[in-house]
DNA sequence: TTAAATACGACCTAAACAGTCGGAGTTTTA
DNA sequence: TAAAACTCCGACTGTTTAGGTCGTATTTAA
């Protein structure tokens, strides 16, 4: 169904949170589950996974939690959804030694692979500080002609 | 994980193979299967969503099979598949309604829902006609200097 | 020392994925 | 024209994986 797993979703929710409480030290994972409402431990998880690879600092104790590492303005969405659900291929035959293992010709691994090259730079190229939420309300009921031209500079071009 | 089904994969090889054969009429399920070392039965219930939603057409008897029923320029691979994973959402959160199911407030689903745009885009843009096997060998032993310059209309932006 | 927090592994449940089976519909051919 | 050959069609069943829970150990500040 190409769609992320729920843990890359509480992951990007967790960073973004943490970019916008930078000031005030550390999170603990209690405060960012319940201000989201989701399930503690499962996040708790997930952090410890961004903090293994330094994405995220840990601070056990009273008063401690997790900070960011790096100015969220750098930090990709792709950094964070490979942490936590590992390298993401478009497709099972895309692997590193290009092995598809019904067929020795799988005539669309390399048209796949650049599908799948383009949908990374997409995730690098958006950072967590860009991630915010517009005030802009869809309505899908009441359907506004603005809504689909909104966005010129999304461009996108595949060889 | 962001990976494709490997139905869609069948789809997608089952799809490029039918525009290779449009001259020799009809394909049957058995042939594209034994092509490619598919289950037959499998991918016949893959040819049969693509089927219905009008993408090939089907013949039964002797001789019969599936065929396309445009022309393979004008099929992309959003298409093949959308019609056989369903509607393609990056995240679980970004619904026609957009309700998160855990909080009120993701605060990430418009940022998400841009990321998902752009990824429809890349699908929209590659058509069956065009996924062709490339005879460029990777070899990811021996680093190629420009094996990563080799793309320079593959352009992304996103706002 | 105690309370609050992370770290880490094992376990369970539910849903989606991958594949299989028998049945229904067409066309050919004798 | 009727049976046989070939194909599509839809329901069914195992297997994997995602998602979440629980328990315990470790660290740190008050």
């Amino acid at each position: 169904m190409l769609k992320l797993t729920k843990k890359a979703d509480y992951g990007l929710m967790a960073m973004k949170h943490l970019a916008e409480h930078v000031d005030q030290g550390a999170c603990s994972a209690k405060d960012v589950a319940e201000a989201y409402g989701i399930p503690q431990e499962a996040l708790a998880k997930i952090l410890q996974r961004l903090a293994k690879v330094g994405l995220i600092r840990s601070q056990h104790g009273i008063n401690g939690g997790y900070s960011l590492t790096r100015d969220p303005k750098t930090i990709s969405a792709f950094e964070v959804i490979k942490a936590i659900d590992g390298p993401l291929f478009i497709t099972s035959c895309v692997t590193v030694r290009g092995e598809c293992g019904q067929s020795d010709r799988c005539t669309i691994r390399e048209p796949l692979r650049k599908v799948n090259e383009s949908i990374e730079q997409v995730l690098k190229n958006i950072k967590i500080s860009q991630m915010r939420e517009e005030p802009e309300v869809i309505d899908v009921d009441k359907p506004v002609e603005k809504q689909e031209v909104k966005k010129p500079p999304e461009l996108i071009t595949i060889s």
